[in-house]
This record gives C-alpha cells, structure tokens and sequence, in this order.
DNA sequence: ACGATTTCTTATCCTAGGTCAATTTTAATT
DNA sequence: AATTAAAATTGACCTAGGATAAGAAATCGT
C-alpha cells in the first residue's frame, strides 16, 4: 500500500482523508502465478495496482492466437481500458505471469475518488498522459523497427518484465512468432 | 472556436471566463496545404485543435521513410504529445495534408488552463482516456491483423479522413508500403 | 487544352518473418 | 534421480509484403 502513496505523493499532495478514503476502497491480495483476474467477454470492475510480480493483458484472435497488449510490474496499474471507458464487457484477458502482490479496487469506487477529491484529477490526467507516450512510441517502433530492433529496445527498456516473462509472451508482444524471436536471439548471441 | 467550446461543453461545464481566457490564449488559424506546423528537432509550443481539414503527424526513420502517427481532422487535437510531455525537442512532424482551419494555443498558456480552471483537468482527462483507448486499439490492430484487414477497418473508421490523405499516406498510416495498399485496394475491386 | 507533376498501379524479383514439425534444453513433479 | 511437462531452439519450406523499376491515371498550373 505504501509504493500507491508513495507514487501518488509524486504527482500530487495527497491529505489524509484521500489516504483514507483509498484504503477503504481497497485491499492486497496475493495470487498464484496463472491467475486469471479479468476475463475476456465477463464486465470489468475492477482495476489493479501492482505491489509485486508481474501481470499480462492479452487478446485472443480467431485463429486462437493471443497479443500481449501490455505487462505490468511493480507500480504500474492494469485493468482492461479499452471495457472500462467505451462501457463494454472485456475484450482483453488479465492474468498473472508469476505470483503476485497487488491492490485491487473497484472501478466505480476508484472513479469516485476523483469526485470526492479532485486533485486526483490531476494524478490521473499525469498517468494518463505517460501511458499516451508510451502507447504513441510503441506504435513508431512497431511501424519503423525490424523485430530484431524492436527486442533490443524492449530488453533495454524493459529488463524487469524479461526476467519474469516467458520469450513467447514477449514475441507476442512484439508481434512476432515464438521462433523468430528464437532465432533473432540466436543471431545475437554469435 | 464554436466547435470547440461546444466539445468542451460534451464534457464539461465552461464558465464564462474560462471561455474568456481561452478565448485570449488562442487564435485562429488559416493554413493552406502542406504547411509544417512543427518541425521534427524543434521546440514545441503549440497544440491545435482542428477546425475543417486535416492534419497529419508522422516521423522519419534512418532510410527517410516516414511514419504516420495521427491524423486530425475536425474536432481533433493535434500536436507532438512525445515532446511535450518528456520536455524533449519535436520527435514528430506536423503538416496539413490539406487547405485547414485550426485553432492555435500556446501549450504552456493552455496547460495553466487547468490550474485555473480546475474543471478542465476532467476534460482533459476524458480526451486522454479516448486517445489512449484508440492506441490500444491500433496496436491490437497492429498485432492481429493483416494488412487487408486494417486497411478494411480504416476506411470503416475513418471515412473523412480517407477523403483527405493520399493512399501513401494510409499506407504509412497502416504500416504497409504504397504499393502494396495498392494490391490490396486492387483485390478488393475483383 | 496542354504539358508537368503527383499519385496510383502493375510486374518482377526478393526477404523478413511465418508455418509446421522435430528436437533439445530447462524446469517442475513425484 | 527419474519422469513429465513446459519452454526454447532448429530446420525445411512457404508467404505476405518489401524493393525496385516502369507505366498508367489523375491532378495541377499556365
């Protein structure tokens, strides 16, 4: 609970009552590796912030293959996006790549934050505004960048989430197959 | 500048000072065809907000092929957000694909906008929580999707903009060379 | 209406990465 | 340690889409 506060207090001034506030609307859970916690097709109502582990949000296509929309580590939030501002059920599937720590709110209790306290406002419109870059840099990379290129900057960037991800959820990540990505590790390491 | 305040008024209540100041923070722009509004390595200090025509933002790679980012048209935000939220020089550049009227803010004057007037920072937000949903979305796109696919499902979405930008900027929008938009768009014709 | 650009298309050939199948390596389980 | 299962690799072949070049169509400027 402390890293939330601590990265709230990064981009606002968080009072006591707000504190208070978050914690009754929240609470820790631990799960297993291989938890499911939001489920294409079921309505999403909860959002997640990560203590510890490491967590995968992912789509199914109709050839029964799935696309790693993101991960996410130590305090990064994950919850499905897409569901929860144009008000459908999920379209992605969260689960949990390794055990895991993390708080788990409710979205409607959470969003009610932002009436109650509106300098959470301003936290959401910064996170909000981080995440548009990266989604916006991951899009120039995808358009620009061979596979290869693309891998280094995602062990670069991202060296936390290789340590805890299998090379196949990273090639679906990437967009490429399990054994490209084999073989462009291979090339690398002659 | 009715166009916007009438989207701002979808989200939100506008006073009649805010309406003021950003009345007294923008002007109203007329630029013709090909005009580059910001220049990859510049300073960025203007966002637009599309009137009628259509912007267009994309960057160069190392073989000095470019990349469509965004395009904009009516009631569209336009700008380098990757520069302006890391306090970097330009990444992008901006161009009108089109004759185009914008309205013209200067980023620093707009962003005081939501200390002034706090209930922009929910405008704000909401626009974030769109944008973000549609770069989701493109990059799900981007991972399962063929070619064929995307382009079917850009002309769907994107009608107007279809209208505006030539085929070679759809391709590099889509993530295809010209030429093969054009064996796509001859298939389709069958 | 005219040539001059610009845009779009078509053809040929090529390559990055996909597919399918088999094997090796690593990790988990008893 | 032995067995099983999961993950990663490798090989042979294939294909969507890229590269290059040339031509056709559309658009623009005078």
């Amino acid at each position: 609970m402390e890293n939330l506060f601590k990265a709230i207090r990064n981009s606002i001034t968080l009072n006591p009552d707000a504190e208070k506030y978050l914690r009754s609307i929240s609470k820790t859970i631990k799960i297993s590796k291989d938890s499911i916690l939001i489920k294409e097709g079921q309505v999403v109502n909860k959002t997640y912030f990560v203590i510890e582990g490491c967590l995968r949000s992912y789509c199914v296509d109709k050839n029964a293959k799935d696309h790693t929309l993101q991960f996410a580590i130590k305090n990064w939030w994950m919850s499905d996006y897409i569901a929860i501002h144009t008000d459908q059920v999920a379209v992605l599937t969260i689960e949990s790549i390794s055990d895991a720590t993390l708080i788990e709110f409710d979205v409607n209790k959470l969003n009610e934050t932002l009436v109650l306290f509106p300098e959470f406002e301003v936290f959401q419109r910064k996170n909000l505004e981080r995440h548009t870059v990266s989604l916006q840099k991951r899009i120039l990379n995808q358009l620009q960048l061979t596979a290869a290129e693309r891998y280094d900057l995602f062990i670069k960037d991202y060296q936390e989430i290789e340590q805890h991800a299998p090379n196949y959820h990273i090639a679906s990540y990437l967009g490429v197959t399990q054994e490209s990505l084999s073989r462009i590790r291979a090339k690398q390491n002659k």
